[in-house]
DNA sequence: GAGCAATATAGCCCGACAGGAATATAGAGG
DNA sequence: CCTCTATATTCCTGTCGGGCTATATTGCTC
């Protein structure tokens, strides 16, 4: 099976999860908004089913699909070792503007 | 060029990254880390670098390949309308929980 | 149960990409 | 300048994945 990370690389279903923030949507709504044909659609639902990205529910021919954050949560996580080394970057930054009250001599190595 | 999305998708990539974390290092020391050959570790490297993800230095001949955690904050950016999703889930999870101090009669939707 | 609507599955094509081997490039040192 | 080291680039191959069309499935309604 698809890890999360490969699933999310595809545009179109980024676009589908995003279209599914707002609350559960039928395939032919998806459909429309996207500019896919109907078998590509259902296509990348059932990978993202697969992943456990979405859920569908039932309901007579139409299934509604249903965003499942979980796996989000998981990147969160992914993430996490590496959020202190760009805060760390933001710490260095805000306290090397701070030691600059206003230095015009001052070069960056940019050369 | 790739997203970032694209480039984290593949398993090898992030390993690189995950080596990184800790520091600067050459090529050849990722090589021996990884279980890739020298053309196919640069080949990954040359993506990472071209979507922001690393940055060399030059000594001599060995490179120092180094982290650049930005394109990964965006990653995080990205995420930041879902977290309030699964927030909300663990919030109606905790209030569920509160809710219920001992009901062994309880049944939820699971037949 | 025939017909219609909504969705899924199958089969095919094509472009992208990861992997490796071979080769090129860059720099140090004798 | 030749050689050795470290890395990049090129070329080739096999596989995978996205897109489409055509077809199958499911469930409603008359």
């Amino acid at each position: 099976m698809a890890s999360t990370f490969e699933v999310l690389a595809e545009p179109r279903r980024r676009e589908i999860l995003d279209l599914l923030r707002t609350g559960e949507r039928p395939v032919g709504d998806l459909v429309d908004r996207l500019a896919l044909t109907q078998p590509t659609v259902s296509k990348h639902l059932k990978v993202l089913r697969e992943a456990g990205l979405v859920d569908v529910r039932h309901d007579a021919q139409r299934r509604w699909y249903r965003l499942r954050p979980e796996p989000l949560a998981e990147i969160d996580e992914w993430l996490e070792p590496y959020r202190r080394l760009w805060n760390a970057s933001l710490d260095a930054l805000e306290r090397h503007l701070d030691a600059m009250p206003d230095d015009p001599g001052e070069r960056t190595t940019d050369d």
